[in-house]
Formats: C-alpha cells, structure tokens, sequence
DNA sequence: AGAATGCCATGACAAATGTCACATCCCCGA
DNA sequence: TCGGGGATGTGACATTTGTCATGGCATTCT
C-alpha cells in the first residue's frame, strides 16, 4: 500500500513514516510539508491513500483536499490533526473526505489507513463519539425558560406540521378562539410575529 | 480478536466465520441466529466486536444493538445488511453502533473489523458515499419538475425566513399584491394551503 | 366563604393572507 | 407589423390570523 504524508510538523511525519512502516505493509513513498504538495506528490505517486495534516503554514490540509478531490475525486485522503472541531468535519465529509482521526490515536492509524484505501470511511475514537451529535445537528432551546408550557408546545408542534387554527382546535378539542389565544401568547413568549415565524423557529430548534 | 456473529442466514454466517477465521487474527466465539441471541451471547464471550445482520425473523439487529448498548455501552458492533437505508444508519449511530456496512463488501471485512475494535466507526464503501448527504440530512425535491420558476423559489426561501409578503415585496422591489400572485400560484402547484405549509415545506425538502 | 389562580372560551376588530379578474408592459416569433 | 405570452401590477373580496377585553368555571390558597 502506498502513502503519501503531508504534514508541515517534520517530526511528526517521520513518526508516522516510522510506525507505518515498521508494519511492512506500507511504502510511504513521499512526505510534503505543507497542503500545496498534496496534488503535485499525488500525481507522482498516485498513492493509495494520502494523509495529511489539517493545520499548515500555507495552505491547509481541508482546501488540498478539495483542490485534490475535484481533480481526482476518487483519491482517498485521510485527514489527520490535533483538534476536534465540528466544522472541519462537516466540510471534510461533503467534499469527500475518507477518513478523519486525531493525531493523539497515531497508535490505532494502520487499520484506518487500510479500510480508507478500500474506499471505506473512518472515524477516529474521539470522532466517533461526536458523530451522533453530528447526524442530527440542531441546535436546541428550552421553551420552559421561557415559560412556554407543554400544552403551547403541542399547539406549536400542529402548527408547524401546517395545520390552520380550526384544524387545530378540532385535534386538541379546543375552541378555534382558544387556539389562536394560547398561540398569541406563545408569539409574544418567543418574541415572534405570526405562525409562519413560528413553524420556522420551532423546526430549527426542534 | 474475539468477535460475535449474529445472522439468520447461516450461509452467510458460515461464509463469513471462515473468511475471519482463515485470517488468523480473528476468533469466532459464536454465532447466533436472531437479535435475541446477541446479548447473551455477548455476556458469555465478552467479544472485542459483535458482527449483526439487520434483518432477523425475530428481533432486529438495530433493536438487539440498542438493548445491547443499554447494557453495555462501550460495546463494539458493526452492523451488516443487505439495504442500505438511510433511516437505519441514521438510528444505528444514534444507538452508538461503530460500523455499518453491506454485505456485499464481506471481502473488506477484516480491516473494518480492526478498526472497530479500536473504538474507530467505519462505514462501507457504498454507505460512504452517502454520508455527505446524511450530514445535512435533507430529502430533496425538484422544484422545477413542478414548475416552480427560480423567482418563485427565491420568494419561497424568504417566506421560510418568516417574511410577511410586505417584507418580501420591499426586498426584492415588487408589488405586495405580486407578491401575494406569486405564492398563490406556487401554492396551486404544490398543493399546499397557506404560507406557514409552504415554509414548513420548504425547509424540508430544500 | 371569599379571593386568587389557571384553563377554556367567546366576541369584536384590525391586519394579513389567498384568490380572482383584470390591466400594463415588453419581448419575441410568425 | 401583429399578436401571443410572460412578467408585473392593481383592486376587490372572503377568509384567516393575531390581539384584546371579557367571562365562566373549576381548583386552590387564605
């Protein structure tokens, strides 16, 4: 299996050179030091996988992977850093990112490296207990804080699958007049102007 | 390694332990029939990673990995099966599964078997690419198969934004009453009923 | 018992919304 | 050049929506 190395922290790339080697199953054929190797070291080597850092000097190892996945968008890149930050994963995964794992877990690095040069995706340890979180990203807000009550919120829950008030009211066995007080009161709780915001809001922070 | 395979198809079962076994790194303590097997199965041999297919006669894999899970939450299992549904993966991580793959890729299995084992998620090569759309996980719907122009859709998204048409009209230098056109005809093609169904819509299926 | 409180409802009203039937205006093809 | 068709606009109208004031009941507190 060949690798190409990318990672502006010398150290830590003859590190991984050395472990990944020392397996016998992997030729690291090259190390760049900064994103903008990443495509011309790929074109020399066409590597099996390549592995870069996120953070360097110049360019970093996020936009190396676009620039490379948008000429060879079945290259496989596993991204390797040192911190955990939500966005560069999201990004990391729409442009095509293989595999992501913190430079903490190197130990670990060979089996991920292995499944990514088959074409599978991989998290590291501390990614995956953020992926959960990750599928279902939604920032929440608590309705009690501001006095919204159970009841209101299961008006605001009808009103947001796009029921009328009538309909409404026929659901929850209330007066239609009914209806529309208890959703003004929410309105005026959540500093909102009519139903449509209200739908909205209540979608976004579910 | 110690692993655990859950599979009603004892085909595949078999096929499978003979793969990881003819590896030599893998031990196959047991193999059981339906999702109601892996938890004891579980507490007798203690495995580095449970192995589950997803449909079973009796109790699910995705059923048998959450009451798993419960129970043991540091538990590894990979999830195989033959569809590849959305809403399962999507409620696998939720559970906490650290893989899922197709069966059809039971070749590549050993790699992701490794990587699991180490706490690491791995996803099949048909799920990877997938992912990027499960992220922002957003059915999506062509718009333009109904009629529904660019400018109509453009007033659309400021509608979800909660705009009154009055706001809509100021921002993007119409008539109210165009306005008020506009989005009765979107209404008619869409077969909705009011501005607060179309937003609702709208942010579904973007 | 009387007062206070919460829950549900009604009626009245102004504003916003959705629908419809027309006008313009402008471009483009016959 | 004419005429059709699209984009844009207006006015009228019924309906829905949001707000407010108010009242009836229960339950609870004093």
């Amino acid at each position: 299996m060949k690798v190409v190395i990318i990672d502006d922290d010398r150290l830590a790339a003859d590190a991984l050179k050395s472990i990944l080697e020392a397996s016998g199953e992997v030729e690291v054929c090259a190390t760049g030091e900064d994103g903008a190797d990443a495509l011309p070291l790929y074109e020399r080597y066409l590597p099996d996988v390549l592995l870069t850092d996120i953070r360097m000097k110049n360019i970093g190892g996020l936009e190396a992977s676009e620039r490379l996945l948008r000429a060879y968008p079945d290259a496989k890149i596993l991204l390797l850093t040192t911190f955990n930050d939500d966005e560069y994963i999201v990004k990391a995964l729409k442009f095509g990112v293989k595999g992501y794992m913190l430079k903490q877990d190197y130990q670990n690095i060979l089996p991920a490296l292995k499944a990514v040069s088959l074409g599978q995706t991989v998290f590291g340890t501390q990614i995956t207990e953020k992926l959960p979180h990750l599928l279902q990203r939604r920032e929440t807000f608590d309705y009690a804080a501001r006095g919204v009550t159970e009841k209101e919120l299961d008006l605001v829950a009808l009103v947001a699958e796009g029921l009328s008030n009538r309909e409404i009211a026929e659901r929850l066995f209330l007066g239609e007049g009914t209806v529309r007080n208890y959703l003004s009161g929410v309105l005026e709780k959540l500093n909102l102007r009519d139903r449509t915001q209200l739908a909205v809001f209540y979608l976004k922070y579910r």
